[in-house]
RNA sequence: AGAACCGUAGCUCAGUUGGUUAGAGCGCUGCCUUGACAUGGCAGAGGUCGGCGGUUCGAAUCCGCCCGGUUCUACCA
């Protein structure tokens, strides 16, 4: 074994052993247990944000497999309508043409080569991260299947009245040339300004002052409302005003809807173009006039000097229009929401259009039930808040997008507009007998997000009953991000309950944002990316700066970026390998936190990997080709206590990390694996393991304890550890496994770590005794070390010790653990001092009332030592008061539990007869 | 405007149902190339648990108010 843990010479050459060994794929035997991933854009790279859930599901995953659950991660990707379409268009633009010029059919041809060119980067990077997902199981959203489901499910919602096509206001992207759903929508506070004008009553008797943040809607004003019960306006109600520039007139309506007090208590109502507006105009008949182009420039129905103009200049010139008639009040600068497309990030225009929608109400109910009935529970619990509020004010999902790349709607339009739903056209042709008349398919798409609706029964071949969907639906976890809760999560839950009667899973577990050092969100645009894989390959500093500038929007940053960048990483970035970079993940993974990336924790992780490594050396060292005591007949075997300890250890931490990770609590069992790892058994098992095997007077059957201890311990470290750390835990398991009797096998399940059992406590070997017994060595040992410490005694030199005012069992633990002692204190000698005997000057630590003494001679310096004996009484001190005025209280000793009272009594009892001996000490060295 | 979450060591974070001497990692200080590991060992320093009040024998933990931060939702034209 090389004298460090290199991950790069190992990695990769095991997950293709697994994969090609079929280790992925459910067992077949056992209880199910079944995870969908959430799809990625089957374009796409992985980012942070992946990388962090890929690993909290594949530690799940392994756990569970470990377990002897039958298990399927369900692996695939989505088409991702948008984004797949614009950057297809972006590279079409860059060869000077577009998707019109090339028409529908050779668009979708250039959109397959474009997926067949980068659909495999996600699904390599996925492989890198060592998630072990059932590839042979893998989905595309638009493949057959998937895609026959979602006609099933459209037509079928359809039969219901579920489905409905209608004009609508939606949201609508004027540079996209869609419509998208209200989720896709942000609204961001954005500094504009107000607008007041005059409208002029038809009559000539004067005018009312309306404002508006958008000047030129008011080109399809078609009323404007007052408060019913506003004395100012009362008498206008049922009278006109003559729309300035439209030269029409408009009536003066009266809704509830205004708020009196708010500008003049007079607004100009637009119903084609405001969500509020189209309301109003509903309750009172309005005439709905759409001004714009799907570009957002004004159409006909404007009058004709506007025509032609983007909505912005519009804005212009309907301003300086109406003061160039004197109508324009004033102007205030006003900050105000401004709703941008997630997407494209222009400006969200309400759009009067014809679009398709599912009606929502009637598929919430059970969807808010199942999670209020706990069918459905979220991790963390306060995400129900979230999904409660929202799904109890559910507006009608717009399913329609005016894109060519997602799945065709299942509609068909006969020359009359006649409008019909099926499977195919042969099926609407039969079932409405539509003979041979000429149809045409609707030339919408579906929102990416119905598709993936469907997923976690599409995948395992509904509508067909499958075996797969008895076996794996519903599924058990799925771990997904907050911020597509909505999106997915309760989309998902609305469609699955629908079509299956069953829940989609059973728990939610939500994690948090990946956040950088600073904790800002990461983003291409402020160049604070970090790259997964370069976090487990290394990246040089040129290569990550020219990474980070390359192909910016605004090319401007680029030189504030490179120099952050530099500054942030002088050294570019080391290799740490996949198993340091996921422990960093589950160890920062506490319930639903964002998290900063800290790059001294994935430091620290992988000093962790090769501290594991380096223990495995160790332990090889010193069992290969040795008698390891595994033959239970011809070898006799004596355990050690510290054997008998870390064998009672490791049974906790199986238990921390079992009940951890049962509760979802990934740094939680991190922790407890660390831990155990690091601070138990590498600092003092293999520690204490030592003067044994190295050590002429212990017999053969004592080393071969110690020998299979080590070994055995080891193996299951390597199990336990396994979920976290797949890679080094195969990569030193294969070679552990035969000395603690487990040869790997050629192939099957036996030939690797990832499906052996994953370790589970056994209270039998639970060893209270020697657990407290190992504590009482620990202590004395500290103590000499601490005194070693601060007296600053080289730690080579071997010390004489004395010990004073033990109890028997004191003199009992220290003989049978004298060896042990002098080899991790590293002491000359260990003498017991009888109650009349004088000690020489010492330095004093004490281990219960038992006091540990150093001579000082020649070693220690006299004010050194008061000043640390000063420092302790001190401490004891502070103790004792503290004691001593609870236990004053009255209200302390009759209130609290007796056994509460009891425990601080004994610790006073402690404390005063601690600081007596030290005080004690202290006169002595005092008037030495 | 409403809601949620957060505020604990220099930094990043744990802290279950109130009963600790408030923990971890990184960083920092000192001593050490001791035969697994300097990606290491040993020891140490460092906290009025955002503030103020309240409940309680007892509060980092429960309640109220305030301050600071993050996010979501809804917006008035």
């Amino acid at each position: 074994m090389d004298k460090t843990y290199q991950p790069d010479s190992i990695e990769q050459a095991w997950y293709q052993a697994w994969e090609k060994a079929g280790h992925f794929r459910p067992s077949g035997e056992g209880e199910s247990f079944a995870m969908m991933i959430p799809p990625p854009n089957v374009t796409g790279s992985l980012h942070m944000g992946h990388a962090f859930q890929d690993t909290i599901m594949d530690t799940l995953v392994r756990y569970r497999r470990m377990q002897g659950r039958n298990t399927l991660w369900q692996v695939g990707t989505d088409h991702a309508g948008i984004a797949t379409q614009m950057v297809v268009e972006r590279r079409l633009a860059a060869e000077g043409t577009d998707r019109h010029e090339l028409g529908r059919e050779r668009f979708l041809e250039k959109v397959w080569e474009w997926k067949a060119e980068s659909g495999g980067t996600i699904t390599q990077q996925l492989r890198r991260m060592g998630s072990s997902v059932d590839w042979s199981r893998e989905r595309f959203t638009m493949d057959d299947g998937l895609s026959n489901a979602v006609r099933e499910v459209f037509v079928r919602l359809h039969r219901e009245g579920l489905i409905y096509r209608g004009k609508r206001l939606v949201n609508w992207d004027p540079a996209l040339h869609t419509a998208i759903s209200d989720l896709e929508v942000e609204n961001r506070e954005e500094q504009g300004h107000m607008w007041h004008f005059r409208y002029p009553l038809s009559d000539g008797s004067g005018h009312l002052v309306v404002a508006t943040t958008r000047p030129e809607t008011m080109l399809g004003d078609t009323a404007v409302a007052v408060h019913p019960e506003d004395p100012r306006y009362k008498d206008l109600i049922g009278q006109t005003v003559r729309l300035p520039l439209a030269d029409r007139d408009i009536p003066i309506i009266a809704d509830d809807y205004v708020d009196p007090d708010f500008g003049s208590g007079c607004v100009k109502i637009t119903p084609a173009h405001d969500f509020n507006d189209y309301e109003v105009g509903k309750r009172h008949d309005l005439p709905q006039i759409n001004l714009f182009t799907i570009e957002a420039r004004l159409n006909d129905n404007a009058p004709q000097a506007y025509r032609g103009l983007d909505r912005f200049d519009a804005r212009k010139k309907v301003v300086d229009d109406l003061d160039g008639l004197g109508l324009l009040e004033k102007v205030e600068d006003h900050t105000l929401q401004v709703p941008r497309g997630d997407r494209s990030g222009v400006v969200i225009e309400p759009y009067l259009t014809d679009q398709w929608f599912v009606a929502v109400e009637s598929l919430a109910k059970p969807a808010i039930e199942a999670v209020e009935n706990g069918d459905i529970q979220f991790v963390p619990k306060n995400y129900e808040n979230m999904y409660f509020s929202w799904m109890r004010d559910l507006q009608d999902w717009c399913i329609s997008r005016q894109l060519w790349w997602g799945h065709r709607i299942p509609a068909w339009y006969d020359e009359d507009g006649n409008v019909y739903v099926g499977r195919d056209e042969d099926e609407v042709r039969r079932e409405h007998n539509l003979g041979d008349r000429p149809l045409s398919q609707d030339e919408d798409v579906l929102d990416t997000w119905f598709s993936s609706a469907l997923w976690t029964f599409s995948t395992l071949g509904w509508p067909e009953q499958t075996d797969e969907l008895k076996t794996f639906h519903p599924t058990d976890v799925l771990v997904t991000g907050f911020d597509i809760i909505f999106f997915w999560v309760a989309r998902m839950i609305m469609m699955t309950l629908k079509f299956t009667g069953e829940v989609p899973f059973k728990h939610v577990y939500v994690h948090g944002l990946v956040r950088d050092a600073e904790g800002q969100k990461m983003s291409k645009s402020k160049g604070n990316v970090l790259d997964p894989l370069d976090l487990i390959d290394g990246i040089d500093l040129d290569t990550l700066v020219e990474k980070r500038t390359r192909g910016l929007m605004q090319p401007q940053k680029e030189k504030q970026i490179g120099k952050r960048t530099r500054k942030e990483f002088p050294d570019g970035i080391n290799a740490y390998g996949t198993d340091a970079l996921r422990f960093t993940f589950l160890s920062l993974a506490s319930t639903g936190r964002d998290i900063k990336w800290d790059m001294g924790r994935i430091e620290g992780y992988r000093n962790f990997c090769n501290k594991i490594w380096n223990a495995a050396r160790y332990v090889l060292m010193n069992t290969e080709n040795q008698d390891c005591g595994l033959d239970a007949d011809s070898s006799e075997v004596t355990l050690s206590l510290a054997d008998r300890w870390i064998v009672s250890a490791l049974q906790r931490a199986e238990t921390e990390v079992t009940e951890a990770l049962d509760q979802f609590r990934f740094d939680v069992a991190s922790h407890a694996a660390y831990e155990f790892i690091w601070n138990e058994y590498c600092d003092w098992y293999l520690e204490l393991s030592k003067p044994v095997l190295y050590g002429d007077e212990y017999s053969e059957a004592e080393k071969r304890g110690t020998r299979r201890t080590l070994v055995r311990v080891l193996e299951a470290i390597l199990r336990l550890a396994h979920p976290f750390m797949p890679f080094i835990t195969e990569e030193i398991w294969q070679k552990v496994a035969p000395l603690a009797g487990k040869t790997p096998a050629a192939e099957g399940a036996d030939a690797t770590i990832m499906r052996q059992p994953f370790p589970v406590s056994d209270r039998a070997r639970l060893d209270p005794q020697a657990e407290s017994d190992i504590e009482w060595i620990k202590a004395v040992i500290t103590v000499v070390r601490n005194i070693r410490g601060e007296m600053r005694i080289p730690p080579g030199k071997a010390l004489d010790v004395y010990l004073h005012n033990g109890k028997d069992i004191d003199r009992e633990r220290l003989a049978a653990n004298h060896n042990f002692m002098c080899r991790l204190a590293k002491l000359e000698r260990i003498t017991w001092l009888n109650a009349e005997d004088s000690a020489p000057a010492s330095a004093t630590g004490l281990v219960g009332d038992m006091e540990i003494l150093v001579p000082m001679a020649g070693l220690i310096d006299k004010d050194a030592e008061i000043e640390r004996l000063g420092k302790e009484i001190e401490k004891l001190r502070k103790e004792v008061a503290r004691g001593e005025s609870k236990l004053r209280n009255p209200n302390f000793v009759d209130k609290a539990p007796d056994e509460v009272v009891a425990k601080e009594r004994e610790k006073l009892d402690d404390h005063r007869s601690q600081q007596a001996r030290l005080e004690e000490q202290m006169e002595k060295i005092k008037y030495l």
